[in-house]
DNA sequence: AGACTCATGTAATTCGTTACATGATTCC
DNA sequence: GGAATCATGTAACGAATTACATGAGTCT
């Protein structure tokens, strides 16, 4: 669980309220982590009854008290064995990926403007990114963090770097579709009854497989790989090797 | 939801069963989409109760029976109407860029390591595409799908690209950190005190954002905005305009 | 007058993963 | 003899979003 970690990071820069949490992610780490308050507020509880962090009320008269957090012993140590440790990957959803692996289903125009679509949020993206990059030169000379520049600095050069592959992937597809024959669009209404028979497909499958040994056996494996040694209990040995 | 989305999808190839369908999931969209067994089963069920499809038990002897189901018309309609709308994107969640937002609370050594075990993951990753893209050439062929080959090459080819930045990013990452000045790194045992005041600190990302009006504003904007004006009910007018 | 900021939360719901349950057959 | 394939599910749990609730003070 990445989010208390997020938190205990944040508190660690000094003791804080969960309201002035929710604004360090939004000014921070919004372009790679969101996290709402209601799911901020019972993460401190929690964190707070397992002693990675203590909390002190500071009473006001014109606003409703603070509850200010800060990180603990044990807090630090978890933080740090965290950071330390090959981090899970979060399995990918990508609908746009979905709709053009179905994209015969539509029109050559209708896929195109749901790419389009996508290519302008993705340059919206690109643009707060940029800004982004400004803000932290700014806030950083502003404060005196210079140590921290570097490493602000690089999650931001990520986002830049990732989604400049994602639009130029974008472009370049919406250029194969515009080129592709129209004929292997809208497959329904050119008579295309789909797949004949599922199960020939599935032992052509089966063939192509055998073909390639190991081609594919990463498919539930290269994801959620943080195999450190200590995690994979050999004991089950679940790992499908199929192959190799 | 994209799930049931997905699944129609398949379903319109041809009428197949739960299990046919896990399949398909892990040898095709595998790297952008995963789904157990255990959510599809309820899925099918939800979506035969919704018109969606269509269900027929085919008894076997020897094995369990089969629960063949086939999409509908309101079904096909369901499916296209989703495939041609503007994609709703995914909150990102990267605990990689955490750690390298803390990184300051790591020694050098230990960040490297971590980012080496991510370019790791990445090459394995990147290897797993280039099979896939050859494992699609031979199951079109072999089955003669020809019209869906591009739509299929190019969601791998997304894969490709995006993946191929991150390990540019993480390779340069490696680099910018080990020419970095030591002095940056584990800055609690370098008497670094955390942000002095945490108040100061948030006055100071107030400046900054006056400074920069609009700059951060996309913050929740940009990341959430399917804003096809249909679905942005003029009433709520809870846009954050922030400065523009 | 209406919205936004400060500051806390709870409850409901959705989406997804992991674990558990069953049971015959087939492959090594 | 042990594992994998075929084929279906349920139950528990976890993470995250959305909606709801409160209430004074300040800004436009």
């Amino acid at each position: 669980m990445s989010l208390k970690h997020a938190l205990l990071g944040f508190i660690n820069y000094g003791p804080m309220t969960g309201y002035e949490l929710k604004k360090f992610f939004d000014t921070s780490v919004a372009h790679f982590w969101n996290a709402e308050l209601s799911q901020i507020y019972p993460a401190l509880k929690a964190m707070e009854s397992e002693g990675l962090v203590e909390m002190k009320v500071e009473v006001q008269e014109d606003r409703p008290n603070r509850k200010v957090y800060s990180i603990t012993e044990p807090g630090r140590r978890e933080l740090l064995g965290w950071l330390a440790k090959p981090s899970e990957r979060e399995q990918v959803r990508e609908p746009i990926l979905i709709k053009v692996f179905f994209g015969s289903s539509l029109s050559k125009q209708e896929l195109i403007s749901v790419l389009q679509n996508c290519a302008d949020e993705t340059r919206t993206a690109l643009t707060y990114l940029q800004h982004a990059h400004q803000f932290v030169d700014k806030f950083v000379e502003s404060i005196g963090l210079e140590h921290e520049a570097l490493f602000w600095q690089l999650t931001i050069d990520c986002g830049l770097k990732v989604h400049r592959a994602e639009l130029d992937w974008t472009e370049e597809a919406i250029q194969k579709i515009t080129a592709a024959d129209d004929s292997i669009f809208e497959n329904e209404r050119h008579g295309y009854e789909g797949v004949n028979d599922i199960r020939s497909a599935m032992e052509a499958l089966d063939r192509v497989k055998s073909l390639m040994p190991g081609a594919l056996s990463g498919a539930d494996t290269y994801l959620h790989s943080a195999t450190s040694p200590a995690e994979q209990p050999a004991a089950k040995a679940k790992a499908k090797v199929a192959g190799r």
